[in-house]
RNA sequence: GGAAAGGUGGCCGAGUUGGUUUAAGGCGAUCGCCUGCUAAGCGAUUGUAGGGAGAAUAUCUUUACCGGGGGUUCGAAUCCCCCCCUUUCCGCCA
C-alpha cells in the first residue's frame, strides 16, 4: 500500500509505476475522492465539537437539576447530521481503500522496463554440466532409485503432491537442516519455526490478498489460509508494532511447508517437481531501516547464492523487468539453477524488497529517538532456497553413468556420511 | 465441543449504578534543577492516526481510538447485540 499523501502529490509517478507494472488500476478519480473526503471531516469534525461542548453542558445543568430540554432538542438534530456526514465518509473511504489496495508497489529506478522478455541476467555462477553419457531426468532417477513417488502420492492427495521416500526423503530433510544452520550460523539469522496457516489479515498483510486468492488453500470454516510461503508468517510476527532502531535489522529465516493451488497453470512446467501443490522452503526476511534497504537486498540475494555455491549448483542471477515483478514488490532478483536432465534454468529463489509497502499495511513502525515520530521499516524477503526444484537440479547435476546419484559434500553429515545414493 | 474469568496508553494498573476521567495512580523513559560523582530528591514532559490554520518536519487547534464491528443515548471505557483473542478447568484427540 503507497501512502496517501504520497500519491496526492505525486499523482504521475504513481500512474507511471502502475503502467510499468503492467497493472489497470484506475486513480483518476482519487485526487477528488480525497479532497471531498478531507473536507467533509473537517466539517463532521465541527460538529462533534460541538456536541462534545454541548453534551458536557447538558450534563452540568442536570446535576444542578435545570431544564436542558432544549439544548438536547437541539443535540438531537447534531447528532442526526453527524450521522448522516460520517456514513458518507465511510463510503467515500471505502471507495479510496479499494482503490488503494489495488495500486502496486512503484519499481525502483534501477528495475529495467517491460515484460519479462526484459529480464536481465546480471550474472552466472558455476559451470553448466555436460556429461559423455546421455543423463536422465528427475522423474526418471526417482523412480529408479526409489526415492521419489508421485503415482502413490497421487492416491493421497491427488496430482502434484510429491511423495519422498527412503534417501530422497532423508536428502530433503538434509537440505533443509543444511541450509538453516547456514543461514543461523553464518548469516546471522534468527530460526522460526511459524505456524503453517494464516489468517486473511497476515495474508492481506504481504500483499497476496486480495490480489491472489484463488491460488490459495484455504479453511473456509476458519477463515485460515495454508500459507504459500513462510514470507507471510515471518513478515507478520511485529505486526502493529514500533520498533526501537536499535533492534533493526531483524532477520529471520524458517523452514516452511509452501502451499499453492497454482490455479490456471495447468499444462504449464506441470512435469515432476516443477510445478508442485506441495513443497518445502527455507525462506529469509529481513526488516530493515528504510536507507539500508538496498544494501540489505544485495545481502540478502548473496545469502541465498551461497547455498547453491556450496552445494556446487550452476546458476544465474536475473533482475525481473517492471511487468515480470510481484504485486507489492519494488525490486526484485529471481535465482535459477541448472537442470542437466530438463536442459533448463528453474527458477529457486526471489530477492525481493518491498520498502515500505507492506509495512504499511501490517503496521510495522520504528522510532529513531525518542522524540522522533515513527517511520515505516522496509521488508525484504527471499526464498533460500526452495527446495522442490532444488532436488530436480542436484538428482539431474549428481547423477553418474551408473544411474546413481552423488551426495553433495555439504550434505554428507546431515546424512550419517552416506555418500551416494543408489 | 462445554464452563468460567478476562482484553484499558511502552509496561503495571484504577475506573463497569453512563456526565469535571479532557483515561486516576504507579513504573519506566527523556529533559532540567540539586549533588564532588552515583543514588535519592524536586520539577516538567511522556501514545497513535486523521483533519484544519501555517512557509514550516516550529507551533496552535480539533476529531477518532480503552480487543474488533454494530446499536441505544444529548452524551458510552462504562449499557445492549455479534465476532475475535488470551488464560484456567472439563471433555475429546495427536
Amino acid at each position: 500500500m503507497l501512502d496517501v499523501k504520497f500519491i496526492r502529490e505525486n499523482l504521475e509517478l504513481v500512474k507511471e509505476g502502475i503502467r510499468k507494472k503492467g497493472e489497470n488500476v484506475s486513480i483518476d478519480n482519487f485526487i477528488e475522492l480525497d479532497s471531498k473526503r478531507r473536507k467533509m471531516v473537517t466539517e463532521v469534525d465541527q460538529l462533534k465539537y460541538k456536541r462534545n461542548l454541548v453534551s458536557e453542558e447538558i450534563g452540568k445543568m442536570m446535576k444542578e437539576k435545570k431544564e436542558a430540554k432544549g439544548l438536547i432538542e437541539e443535540m438531537k438534530k447534531v447528532s442526526e447530521e453527524i450521522k448522516t456526514c460520517d456514513s458518507e465518509i465511510q463510503s467515500i473511504e471505502k471507495e479510496i481503500y479499494n482503490i488503494l489496495i489495488n495500486i502496486p508497489n512503484i519499481p525502483h529506478p534501477s528495475v529495467p522496463e517491460g515484460d519479462e522478455s526484459k529480464n536481465i541476467e546480471i550474472r552466472r555462477w558455476g559451470k553448466l554440466q555436460e556429461f559423455d553419457f546421455t543423463p536422465k531426468d528427475h522423474l526418471q532417477l526417482g523412480k529408479e532409485l526409489d526415492i521419489i513417488d508421485f503415482p502413490r502420492a497421487s492416491k493421497i492427495a491427488g496430482g502434484g503432491f510429491p511423495l519422498y521416500k527412503g534417501l530422497g526423503a532423508r536428502l530433503e530433510r538434509a537440505l533443509i537442516n543444511f541450509m538453516l544452520d547456514l543461514h543461523i550460523n553464518k548469516h546471522g539469522y534468527t530460526e522460526i519455526f511459524p505456524p503453517f496457516l494464516a489468517n486473511r489479515d497476515s495474508m492481506f498483510g504481504t500483499g497476496q490478498l486480495p490480489k491472489l486468492e484463488e491460488d490459495m488453500y484455504i479453511c473456509e470454516e476458519d477463515d485460515l489460509f495454508l500459507i504459500p510461503t513462510a514470507e507471510i508468517p515471518l513478515t507478520n510476527i511485529h505486526k502493529g508494532e514500533i520498533l526501537d532502531i536499535s533492534e533493526l535489522p531483524k532477520c529471520y529465516t524458517a523452514y516452511s511447508a509452501c502451499f499453492r493451488r497454482e490455479a490456471g497453470s495447468y499444462g504449464k512446467e506441470t512435469r515432476g517437481f516443477l510445478r508442485v501443490h506441495q513443497f518445502n522452503k527455507v525462506e529469509l526476511v529481513k526488516i530493515v531501516l528504510p536507507e539500508n534497504s538496498y544494501a540489505e537486498l544485495e545481502k540478502l540475494l548473496a545469502d541465498a547464492e551461497e547455498v547453491l555455491q556450496l552445494l556446487e549448483i550452476p546458476y544465474r542471477v536475473v533482475i525481473l523487468a517492471s511487468g515480470d515483478l510481484s504485486f507489492a514488490s519494488a525490486k526484485c532478483y529471481d535465482i535459477d539453477i541448472w537442470a542437466v536432465g530438463e536442459k533448463k534454468f528453474l527458477e529457486v529463489s526471489s530477492c525481493s524488497n518491498f520498502e515500505d509497502f507492506q509495512a504499511r499495511r501490517i503496521g510495522i513502525k520504528f522510532r529513531r529517538a525518542k522524540d522522533t515520530k515513527p517511520e515505516f521499516v522496509h521488508t525484504l524477503n527471499g526464498s533460500g532456497v526452495a527446495t522442490a526444484r532444488l532436488m530436480v537440479s542436484l538428482l539431474e547435476n549428481y547423477q553418474t553413468d551408473e544411474g546413481t546419484v552423488i551426495v553433495p559434500e555439504v550434505l554428507r553429515k546431515y546424512m550419517d556420511g552416506i555418500n551416494i545414493i543408489k
